[in-house]
RNA sequence: CGGGGCAUAGCGCAGUUUGGUAGCGCACCUCGCUUGGGACGAGGGGGUCGAGUGUUCAAAUCACUCUGCUCCGACCA
């Protein structure tokens, strides 16, 4: 390819609607342009990009058993009404109507689809495990869309479905596509980490959320450095933290004027924050009040209290009203004098602790020497892990401290179970001749996503800095002024050499002066640039950059070839 | 859905307060000159000022309505 005949209008400025800076880059640099919001083309050097994605995914996908297939992004509203899932997807799903008045969707996802598509001819246990996928459109009517393709409502998404005839089956078939996961995001050059999710509604399998690090991500994640540990924010699982025993000392009631939060009473009384017990009140949805109690340095986990509370499905700050009925008092709230019957969720640290300071329920008043495991009834309250992560808390699995980052989630690996074999009836028979539904397991990568992530974790103030397997190109050439012919020359010839060992490359051969084009290429980010220039042409040598680190180096024409081949293999 | 901001050439912006001939930089086209990090000179093309309605002799500018974009939040996982 040639520079002149590429389309890849870059531009000088930012453009004003991007923030992030992966937006702002693939805008500048030419990769996509804006159709609506949400809703992008990719241009040549960004779809470049896309396909050297979708290959690696491909690669990996069918060297594990998968079969790519191609699905309608327009689906039959009868498949979603089937299932159950077309009023509970909501305004989310993008719906439309035909002439005849028929009602379609643009699938946000294929599980009905492909569910359908197999039950008809997938008959016995002999035909499994089975495994199809696709490379395909999805769409997502967001609320806010935003980030450029991060949140986009047109997004491209591989997404791979699991047929197994038992649970058994259907967790090797999991633990396949967890394995190619860490395979694809390791050859597309990404830091990241498979994070541990829960299944929520659906129960009983496993997920895992690959996570790209990166500082502007969406989610947080804690992570651990000494083993493979990771998981969401609110997902990580905390040991309780014992503290050192002390010699009970009485309760004792105490003048607290005016101290409703935990920095005026540590401030007031002069005690540590660790000594303190924080009291946060919630009401869910039937206006129940539910009091939570952490460590005064801790925050309260909302998720984890809701999975502790039986029946408990929003959270919202509580009604004071509501908190005085109960005999308390907010800003001095402790367990102690609450009234029988109001749910108390204590967090599991806060048992161990010895003396410490807690609201006595009356205003201006704290307790001193407040030990919960004497002074808080264990038969009325709820004790559980119910605070968020934080950085150096103890890792779960080695005890070592997290880690806090922020990270983009860009696949998802998901055991279904037979939530929709069963919803659309899809069964085969098995060895003894018995009908029976299909295990499922559904696995997505962001594609568009990966592309995002990637430029989220490699740029510098120039540009982007490609991994070489997802570049555009992997090698430009430079002529440094293309106006002279033995340049130029000199340059196709080192363009046709490169070419012909297989390497992507791409003669930069535009009239533009020298700084002009350095900068294009540092924007859309080649990880190596030949320059040639008369000094190479009369020396007969080959100079070479870095996109990366900047290293230059200057090889002999007879030895350029293999040094390149080698360079490529690090970046 | 709540709250803020914005909408003028491909991109970035000024002009709006105080109504009166549509501007600047970059990009683009032509010619010249230049070529190792976004040169220079000369000439040129490109706009229903987001849309609609109203006020006015006169609206980019004032008023109302709508649409789109964007940020924060809520929502979503």
């Amino acid at each position: 390819m040639r520079a002149t005949q590429l389309y890849a209008p870059t531009l000088r400025d930012f453009p004003s609607e991007a923030e992030l800076i992966s937006h702002k880059l693939m805008m500048k640099a030419g990769l996509i342009r804006k159709a609506a919001g949400g809703i992008y083309s990719y241009l040549p050097l960004g779809w470049r990009t896309i396909r050297k994605i979708e290959q690696i995914i491909r690669e990996e996908m069918d060297s594990n058993g998968g079969q790519e297939i191609m699905m309608p992004i327009m689906q039959p509203s009868e498949y979603w009404k089937e299932s159950g899932r077309w009023a509970v997807y909501g305004p989310e799903m993008m719906k439309l109507k035909d002439r005849h008045g028929r009602e379609f969707c643009l699938g946000p996802t294929h599980e009905e689809m492909i569910t359908t598509l197999i039950r008809a001819e997938l008959r016995s246990y002999k035909q499994l495990p089975l495994m199809l996928y696709q490379i395909q459109n999805k769409y997502r009517d967001e609320i806010r869309p935003r980030f450029g393709l991060m949140r986009s409502r047109e997004f491209i998404m591989k997404d791979l479905y699991s047929f197994d005839k038992d649970v058994d089956g259907m967790n090797i078939s999991y633990q396949k596509m967890y394995d190619a996961y860490s395979k694809i995001f390791t050859r597309c050059g990404l830091k990241f980490r498979p994070v541990e999710a829960d299944n929520g509604a659906i129960g009983g399998g496993h997920s895992h959320e690959f996570t790209v690090l990166a500082p502007n991500g969406e989610s947080s994640i804690a992570y651990c450095e000494s083993c493979e540990y990771a998981a969401s924010d609110e997902k990580a699982e905390l040991k309780t933290i014992k503290a050192e025993v002390e010699e009970m000392k009485p309760l004792e009631k105490v003048e607290t004027p005016n101290c409703h939060t935990i920095e005026m009473v540590k401030d007031f009384l002069n005690v540590p924050i660790e000594k303190t017990i924080k009291a946060v009140a919630f009401q869910d949805d039937d206006g129940r009040l539910i009091l939570a109690f952490v460590r005064g340095d801790h925050e309260v986990n909302e998720i984890k209290i809701l999975n502790a509370v039986e029946g408990a499905l929003h959270l919202h700050m509580a009604e004071e009203s509501a908190i005085n009925d109960a005999n308390g008092c907010a800003g001095f709230m402790s367990p102690i004098g609450i009234k029988d019957g109001t749910i108390i969720v204590v967090d599991s640290t806060v048992m161990e602790m010895y003396n410490a300071v807690a609201g006595a329920n009356e205003v201006d008043k704290h307790f001193i020497n407040v030990t919960p495991k004497r002074d808080f009834d264990e038969k009325k309250i709820i004790v559980t892990d119910i605070r968020m992560v934080k950085e150096g808390d103890p890792c779960p699995h080695c005890g070592k401290s997290l880690k806090m980052t922020r990270g983009i989630e860009v696949g998802q690996v998901f055991t279904l179970g037979d939530k929709y074999s069963k919803s659309l009836n899809a069964t085969f028979l098995d060895e003894n001749g018995k009908e029976k539904f299909f295990e499922m397991g559904c696995y997505g990568i962001g594609v568009g996503r990966t592309m995002a992530a990637a430029i989220e974790q490699n740029n510098d103030e120039n540009g982007i800095i490609w991994p070489r397997a997802i570049a555009p190109f992997e090698v430009v050439v430079v002529p440094v002024n293309a106006k002279n012919s033995d340049q130029l020359e000199y340059s196709e010839k080192i363009y046709n050499e490169l070419k012909d060992c297989g390497i992507d490359v791409i003669l930069d051969d535009r009239k533009d002066r020298a700084g002009v084009k350095f900068n294009d290429c540092d924007l859309i980010g080649y990880p190596i640039r030949v320059t040639i220039s008369p000094k190479s042409i009369n020396e007969n040598t080959i100079e070479i950059k870095i996109r990366k680190s900047g290293e230059i180096f200057v090889f002999n024409r007879d030895e350029y070839k293999e040094k390149i081949i080698e360079l490529l293999k690090n970046l």
